[in-house]
DNA sequence: CATCTCGCTCAACGGTCGTTGACTCAACGA
DNA sequence: TCGTTGAGTCAACGACCGTTGAGCGAGATG
């Protein structure tokens, strides 16, 4: 019926697409070790060796799948900080894209997630301390970071109950002056 | 020399705390997955088949490697509340015994690991939201304690240098405001 | 001393995984 | 129309892993 003739550029973007969401998918859901390329494969309609004809491995599927987790643009002033990265996590709380799940699952476990997720968090700590006085900037900016994963680790890839039910808001709201009083010593 | 010949059951004991210990080491470095039974083993100078007549297998050993996390006792007052926590934090810090290690890396990846973490979590949202008063104790509960797990994750387990090289003293002095704030409405 | 016990080793099996090379066949270009 | 290209498949290799069963040899037991 709807099996049109394809062109041939045209059904290579779309396999090499379906595995890439199914690799991202896979990694998401039960880490670098567990996804084997070969579920990756069954789970796109294709053969294994296909996969590798196309990633030439493991590795590079990964790196493929993960890849282009943009961070988002400068930070504004030390005010909107709490609001922008509460932001981020409400994004996260529901539509976190499968890449960074996928990055974040492997993070523990697997050298390459692991660098890849010091090097983003290194970013963003390096993108909040710009934005807060004091010797310590660092610190609270480390400390602002890990506790943004920490609340997305609970949520998302361990599925605390008492997170998952929770409304975004609401836990934006509780946690705004935990995150409020690591901007600065200034309180006003 | 000191080659003393010790009696079988006294050398059964320490073959297996050997066994143990280099599984704990090994689970809390690369994580279920990648610590296999045979580097297991090779670390206590053992071999591999000694390992599964001991604990049956490797599900068994991680068991075992993981067993008795004792959570402290019970939790006082709702203000010392904090305090108690910036300790666990602490010893997290620098002591943290390798079988917790252990779970906490293969959390993400490991199924039972999994689960092992969620009750352990579990535990202390349930002991925390009862020195909370308010409606949404159990959330800013889980919040409290997500946030020492980032906390923890970035510093033990992801190894963040701004962490790794503060002072616990220091990150116990800025979280504190972080954490009051989250032990409920009423700021005196 | 003779026998039994048991801590421990050795060699192998079966399964799974990443990876490879040869092959098929439809789309493409001249 | 015909040779070429390239998407996709098939079957297999080699490595590693968890696991097993038979066997050895030194300590316990009488």
């Amino acid at each position: 019926m709807s099996e049109r003739v394809l062109p041939r550029a045209e059904r290579r973007r779309r396999t090499e697409g379906r595995i890439l969401d199914a690799a991202r998918a896979l990694f998401a859901e039960v880490g670098y070790e567990r996804a084997t390329i070969r579920a990756v494969a069954k789970a796109a309609e294709v053969d294994p060796a296909l996969v590798m004809q196309y990633f030439g491995n493991k590795q590079e599927l990964f790196r493929a799948a993960v890849r282009a987790t943009p961070d988002p643009g400068a930070v504004p002033g030390p005010d909107e900080l709490v609001e922008h990265l509460l932001a981020t996590l409400d994004v996260k709380m529901s539509e976190l894209p499968q890449g960074s799940l996928a990055m974040m699952r492997s993070m523990l476990t697997h050298p390459e997630a692991a660098t890849a997720a010091r090097e983003a968090l290194a970013r963003q700590i390096d993108r909040l301390a710009a934005s807060i006085p004091g010797e310590d900037a660092r610190v609270r900016a480390a400390l602002m970071t890990t506790i943004l994963l920490g609340v997305t680790v609970g949520h998302q890839l361990l599925g605390l109950p008492e997170l998952r039910d929770a409304p975004s808001a609401e836990i934006a709201r509780l946690l705004r002056p935990s995150l409020r009083t690591l901007t600065g010593p200034e309180v006003p």
